[in-house]
DNA sequence: CCGGCGCGTCAAGATCGCGTCAAGAGCCGT
DNA sequence: ACGGCTCTTGACGCGATCTTGACGCGCCGG
């Protein structure tokens, strides 16, 4: 499925790690040492690290410091119980989620698959999304319109963007508002009225009688296909 | 997912929240004092809220007490006393859950989890209710009766969802209201007979002769699949 | 047979939310 | 500094929705 880099310097942990994951069918890399891990990352871009913060070599908050300046790739960072200021330090530098030793391997295979799944959210573009009126690729920053290129402003490709994600799901007001104006906006607001009538007037066949960009009245917008 | 806002006056606790929030993908909001949250609560109406009572300028409970002159969002109280005497007020007052510290971490989360769930997405757990003649998809508010798209109000959406909770079950007129106007509203009105009426026009192979959604004199409401 | 009670039905007025417009502020490149 | 493009914000009208009151009908007990 995925491939996970697992680094610690105990041979015990990684074994069983490895086993544990391979069961679950993803593919297993593994480093005992910081210098090898950053190596690893660079060389084979894996889609999950497990990265433990006691190293022999560097501090487990160096290598995580180190990986972030190049990658975006999901950390899960293990620690003893007790050095919580490192656990603390680790989700700061970017670490996107802790577990405290000793753990559950269940636990942990299900933080590497909830890992995995969000940076393959986030990561998944929208690519181009096409209706029979008109095609926006989100990649390019590009609509066209019955056969014409139109402008859209940024905010409007970001609201786009929030109602694109999952076509014909309703998305509600709260959510748009908070993902593309931040998470302070959470109330109402004219926004989305003027925003919504904005891409209707760009996209729509017929504006006045919306046929993608639906309303559902109290709640948020749909988009359709 | 969802906005949370942490009232504390404890820095290192405020962080330790914060970062573990954040690793679990909430946006976090912190208050240092009662004013402060309160202010908070009322611009960016953050969707839980984490109150420790312990704060510098108001009583805990008159803080809890104030939100909920002016929200319903789910508040869970932090306290380090161990004097149920608290936990009884801030539950009285309408907090939704209560700690005592110290507590996990994961405890904690799991509590925010159990909030945001109660209070947010109500419908979301409904998922869909299919019968012979409709089916109604409560997390999209679709409906789709005798194949073809119904649209059906806020208000309307509300009364279903009650009923539909425990199909087949009975549920009273005073507990309908309850939970869809609101707990003022334990008196008997036209509201029920109005909507019930209205729903049947919709979803009912026969209004004049319903076979879902049943009443049961002098007492209530029945939902039958 | 009669009267009360509870429910279904209807319709009119009040209210709410959305679409629309436009003015002004802020930002950027020139 | 200037001009153009965006974003923000307030105002307004309109249609959908909610609320409320009135009325009729059937059931049940007196």
């Amino acid at each position: 499925m995925s491939t996970v880099l697992v680094v610690d310097d105990d041979p015990r942990l990684q074994r069983t790690l490895s086993i544990a994951l391979r069961a679950h069918s993803h593919h297993v890399l593994t480093a005992n040492d910081g210098r090898t891990a950053l190596a690893v990352v660079a060389e084979e871009s894996p889609d999950v690290v497990i990265l433990d913060l006691g190293l022999p070599d560097l501090d487990g908050t160096e290598v995580l410091r180190r990986i972030r300046q190049t990658s975006l790739v999901p950390v899960i960072v293990l620690s003893a119980r007790h050095e919580s200021d490192d656990k603390v330090e680790a989700l700061d530098l970017g670490a996107d989620d802790y577990v405290t030793k000793p753990f559950g391997v269940e636990e942990l295979l299900a933080r590497v698959r909830a890992a995995g799944r969000r940076a393959g959210d986030i990561g998944r573009q929208l690519g181009v999304i096409e209706t029979s009126h008109f095609t926006l690729d989100f990649a390019e920053r590009r609509a066209v319109v019955a056969g014409r290129d139109i402008r859209l402003t940024p905010t409007e490709w970001r609201v786009l963007e929030a109602l694109c994600r999952e076509p014909g799901h309703l998305v509600t007001q709260q959510d748009l508002l908070r993902s593309v104006w931040g998470p302070s906006y959470g109330r109402e607001s004219n926004y989305l009225r003027v925003y919504a009538n904005q891409l209707r007037r760009k996209l729509e066949p017929d504006p006045a009688v919306p046929r993608h960009l639906i309303t559902e009245p109290g709640l948020g917008y749909r988009f359709v296909l």
